[in-house]
DNA sequence: AAGTGGTCTAGACCACCAT
DNA sequence: TGGTGGTCTAGACCACTTA
């Protein structure tokens, strides 16, 4: 049914790409919701018509991505966007001994906007087109810690009201994806060290002036379509921003099975 | 020779697993060397006594890890740290407008001096022990922008001087790779968001107390030996720190082969 | 043309989880 | 016990590079 020289994908490319395609269309169609289990490997493969291997492969790249979690024994299953997932792969605040919190969230506003010309840009709308403009307060240990701006298209999130939003029983990315049916798959972060304003400062109990980490953010779900534009202003004082590259993509997917995940990650 | 219940590796743990670690004991005693290229994928097999699956698996991880590159049609190399791959693995700041560009270094200090407790604790070495600190100020565009004070331990780098250290041909990650053997493999960045002291601002060109980009950098080499503590001071006013997370691990491996690198990657 | 890595097959068997 | 993913085999053939 996919087989060579097949619609939609290049000649030439191999089988288990064009079979992950076709899995991320199921995907996206919502054939399989958050947190459901696929068929079996087993099944998978017969029904692309492909040895097992092949689809182990495709799948393995969905796995990689955080699209797929795979668990031994039990099944492989469609990434949720519970507290510990967004705090693993979207949080990347620490206290400066190198452990990790649940911040507290407060909302500030809610409102109706249209998108200025960075924001059009960052989330590939037209300028002026219509959007959610949101703004948080975070607190760790009772202490404001970050204020962040957010942004996203009304058209993507037709009847967002600031109640839903408020009483979101979860995590915000949650929300997206269990109201809206958009997966947040991927972001892209911007740093730069600014100062407060006086009404920032005022909001993170800190003096006018003082050193800020700016961090602007865009999430993206699959295809890399922008669906939120983020800007977060830290108090950098007991809390820093960490990035650990390199190897170890290996280690953040054995920390995987979402339950057992440790809350606090040692320096 | 690996075989089931054999040395060192746990039992039960696959046999790929001991093959990756075979063969990063080779790469650490200096078997092959950075840039050369490894036997063949079918002679490794043979030489393990394991399937070419199964050898392939554990390359493959050492691929991801960028500790091996493969080429297809050519071999498999033992990465090595040139130009191209230290700014796509290791340098993070872009232009605001998105594009990158190599730094000019301009070596301020090389001194001895002896490891303070935060530094220390960062090079898993004793408080006190011998450590060469060096200063370099970075300019892009002619313009100052990036302070770097850099540690190592003096016992890693046994003969190092002010001289091989400015007269290197290529980059700091090289120098380190080629004249000492040591490959740094992994990176953990933390960022805070301070202000310029009077010092700083003269040589970065910037107002006493404006604010900067701090970053400080634990560089490791295999199994996660800390090798270099860096802090950087960086001028966030004409360029930004950036982390781009959740997929596409696949497409820096696909930038990989390092002589094609484009120089400017687009926002 | 020879040599390399890349894909794909069609199984077998193991480790783990639920019941 | 039956179902799931994880490992491993022993090939065949394809795509790419170099000489």
């Amino acid at each position: 049914m996919i087989r060579k020289l097949s619609a939609g994908t290049p000649v030439g490319s191999p089988f288990y790409k064009a079979v992950k395609v076709s899995l991320m269309n199921a995907l996206a169609k919502g054939e399989w919701k958050a947190g459901d289990a696929l068929p079996a490997e087993r099944v998978l493969a017969s029904r692309f018509d492909v040895a097992i291997g092949t689809l182990r492969k495709a799948v393995g790249e969905l796995v990689r991505e955080h699209i797929l979690v795979r668990q031994q024994g039990r099944g492989t299953f469609v990434a949720a966007h519970d507290r510990d997932r967004t705090m693993f792969y979207f949080f990347h605040i620490v206290r400066h001994d190198g452990t990790k919190e649940y911040p507290t969230v407060e909302l500030l506003s809610f409102r109706r906007a249209l998108a200025d010309a960075q924001t059009a840009a960052k989330l590939a709308i037209p300028k002026g087109a219509p959007v959610f403009e949101i703004r948080n307060l975070l607190r760790l240990d009772g202490r404001p810690l970050l204020l962040d701006q957010i942004v996203i298209a009304r058209s993507l999130f037709p009847g967002l009201t600031k109640k839903i939003f408020r009483d979101r029983p979860n995590t915000i990315y949650h929300l997206y994806q269990s109201a809206f049916g958009i997966s947040v798959v991927r972001s892209a972060e911007r740093l730069r060290a600014t100062t407060a304003d006086a009404a920032t400062a005022a909001l993170l109990d800190v003096q006018p002036g003082s050193p800020l980490l700016e961090i602007r953010r865009v999430a993206m779900t699959y295809a890399d379509a922008p669906v939120e534009f983020r800007r977060s202003l830290v108090n950098t004082d007991r809390h820093e921003y960490f990035s650990d590259l390199g190897a170890n993509e290996a280690l953040a997917g054995a920390a995987q099975p979402a339950a057992r995940l440790s809350h606090s990650i040692s320096a």
